[in-house]
RNA sequence: GCCCCCAUAGUUCAAUGGAUAGAAUGCAAGAUUGCGGAUCUUGUGAUAGAGGUUCGAAUCCUCUUGGGGGCACCA
């Protein structure tokens, strides 16, 4: 509509003004202001030095009368407000069904989107969570939109934190458990590893050089038992992921080594070091001098001559490309390597400059906890799973006197669980910190992904309910005023296409926890199953539709919709 | 020291330079003869400070204060 809206401006002022510089159409906030709003007026009148609101009451003259629109208002310091047409509404309810809101925008677009990225031998912490919560949600999305995505996960499997976890498996190997043993145990020891090794490089010079030399035997491969921990670790490290990402809900296309992409990159590197793109820094190290570009400079090749995490993300960009013949790459990380990715990105446009071209990077916020920074090197780490285990202990507890099934109560409870974290995380704007209070998030009261979760079990439930008192959705007879519930459905293609374009999925979250909101509210004062109302299967056709939009929205969230909690 | 990001009700978050700054939670009061009370209704309360640009600033610019992140061989 809103593209609607502008084209019907431009058309009705085709003759009058050579040219409308660009203006906006939207869904104002305040819903008595009308259901699209624009500032055309404003901007128009500036560029011509008029008075604002005598040009927007030409621009509505202009417009004259079209059926779409139930009233035109010129209000405020010169906007033009539209009120559309209950028809209008009406009749886009009739067209809902499970491909409501698909869009067509993005159908050429071949999108290669990178997100989770935990590293082998490390725990999967909640800034893991964090990045596949957000790249999940904008990969259902741009999917939604009609683009053809691919899922990377790239994970780091060499490197100085590996090495610290290896030396730390290495100094404990005698309590290492079987093969055989839960993976939950595995993990743990891995975990110990890692935080042993890490503590020990700071804290211990000896410890430092032996890592140092361990680091490279991983690189070369040149040590048979370091080696052989190396497959074991790596194996059990990714069971343990594998797991989760089932958990979770997300099926990666891609799984990229780092070590797969270290040899790429490097050469990448050495070419652009003759072409004089990256320099010898003091040690024989390559490095890329930011600064030349208000940056600062980072090294690409250390000076035991291995490519740093630098190269590795140019070698990684064009593996992507091999596999992906993308036309755009986004990269989903925590906001602290920011800078980093700039100049990574500038030195890419110098060196690759397609593939940079197509490369976007979006940093989300870091999760705080009220007592500080989290460290897996200090242990004091919320893992992915204590946290939704916690979380889940909380909805067993809420659900523990329901008659239900053992089996479908620990479905509801891991989906609820799931649902109340993910909703935590992309209810804000994704640049931003999450200061993380286990109490607030749990608690499913109001703005929460229970919230959703009951609001469209519970339309599931009047819906049955129809169907057992045998009366069916109908159109046929239309109440002669809408409420508000059939704008807010009426809206949602344009709340995904807004998502989509601007990479947010918070619009989303604000949007279908506002709708419902407004189906409770509407629930709460209206009797929708009632053989004695006329408008009866019309109410029931109306909750059906909500359901399909929430059901939809939550799927674009990873929020699972459940027919029972 | 230099660079980047941020500062909005008691709290957690919204607001392409636009209209009376929205929600949720908290607190106070109320609602179930009717389909799930994990609900609904009403009230309460905020742009860190000082300048500037603009018809119009939470938003842009400058300074101040207070937080967070980064700054050569970690990722």
């Amino acid at each position: 509509m809103k593209d609607k809206i502008k084209q019907i401006i431009e058309k009705a002022m085709a003759g009058v003004v050579k040219e409308i510089p660009a203006f906006s159409v939207e869904i104002p906030g305040d819903k008595n202001l009308g259901d699209y709003s624009t500032n055309v007026a404003l901007v128009l009148a500036k560029k011509l030095n008029k008075n604002p609101t005598e040009t927007a009451n030409l621009i509505k003259e202009k417009i004259g009368e079209n059926k779409i629109f139930k009233k035109i208002e010129v209000a405020g310091p010169g906007f033009i407000n539209f009120f559309i047409s209950d028809k209008v509404f009406t009749d886009s309810l009739k067209k809902i069904d499970e491909d409501f809101g698909k869009g067509k925008e993005s159908k050429s677009k071949k999108i290669i989107i990178d997100y989770t990225d935990p590293n082998i031998l490390k725990e999967f912490h909640i800034g893991h969570l964090m990045s596949n919560a957000v790249g999940e949600s904008l990969s259902r999305i741009f999917e939604f939109q009609g683009a053809d995505v691919k899922r990377v996960c790239y994970q780091s499997d060499v490197g100085l934190s590996v090495a610290k976890a290896m030396w730390g498996i290495l100094q404990n190997k005698s309590s290492m458990p079987e093969d055989s043993a839960p993976i939950s145990e595995k993990t743990k020891f891995l975990g110990n590893a890692y935080a042993f090794g890490s503590n020990m490089y700071e804290s211990d010079k000896n410890a430092q050089k032996e890592i140092i030399e361990l680091n490279k035997k991983i690189f070369e491969k040149s040590d048979k038992e370091v080696n052989n921990f190396y497959d074991i670790g790596k194996k059990w490290s990714l069971e343990h992921f594998d797991m989760l990402y089932k958990k979770l809900g997300t099926k990666f296309d891609y799984f990229i080594f780092e070590s797969q992409v270290s040899g790429l990159g490097k050469k990448i590197v050495e070419k652009g070091l003759k072409e004089g793109i990256f320099e010898k820094g003091d040690n024989g190290a390559v490095i890329f001098k930011g600064e030349k570009y208000g940056l600062h400079t980072r090294v690409f090749i250390n000076s035991e001559g291995l490519p740093t995490y630098e190269a590795k993300d140019l070698g990684l960009a064009e593996l992507k490309y091999k596999k992906y013949a993308y036309n755009q790459s986004i990269i989903v990380t925590g906001n602290e390597v920011n800078e980093y990715f700039k100049v990574m990105l500038c030195a890419m446009g110098k060196v690759l400059p397609k593939l940079a071209k197509k490369t976007k990077h979006i940093g989300h916020g870091m999760l705080r906890l009220p007592e500080g920074k989290m460290s897996s090197r200090t242990g004091k780490v919320i893992t992915g799973e204590s946290l939704i285990e916690k979380v889940e202990e909380l909805v067993k507890e809420k659900i523990k006197d329901r008659e239900l099934s053992e089996k479908e109560k620990k479905g509801i409870t891991e989906s609820v669980a799931i649902g109340a974290v993910r909703y935590s995380i992309l209810k804000q704007s994704i640049g931003s910190d999450i200061i993380y209070d286990f109490d607030k998030s749990i608690s499913f009261e109001g703005d929460s992904g229970p919230y959703l979760q009951y609001s469209y079990t519970r339309a599931e439930s009047v819906l049955r309910k129809a169907k057992a008192e045998k009366i069916k959705p109908s159109f046929k007879k239309i109440p002669d005023k809408i409420t508000g519930l059939e704008k807010a459905i009426y809206y949602f293609p344009e709340i995904v296409s807004e998502s989509e374009k601007k990479c947010e999925p918070h619009y989303l979250v604000l949007y279908l926890t506002e709708l419902a909101g407004i189906f409770n509210s509407y629930y709460a004062k209206n009797k929708i199953v009632d053989k004695k109302d006329d408008f009866s299967s019309y109410k029931i056709a109306l909750t059906n539709a909500f359901a399909t939009i929430m059901k939809n929205g939550m799927w674009l969230l990873g929020i699972n919709s459940l027919e029972k909690m």
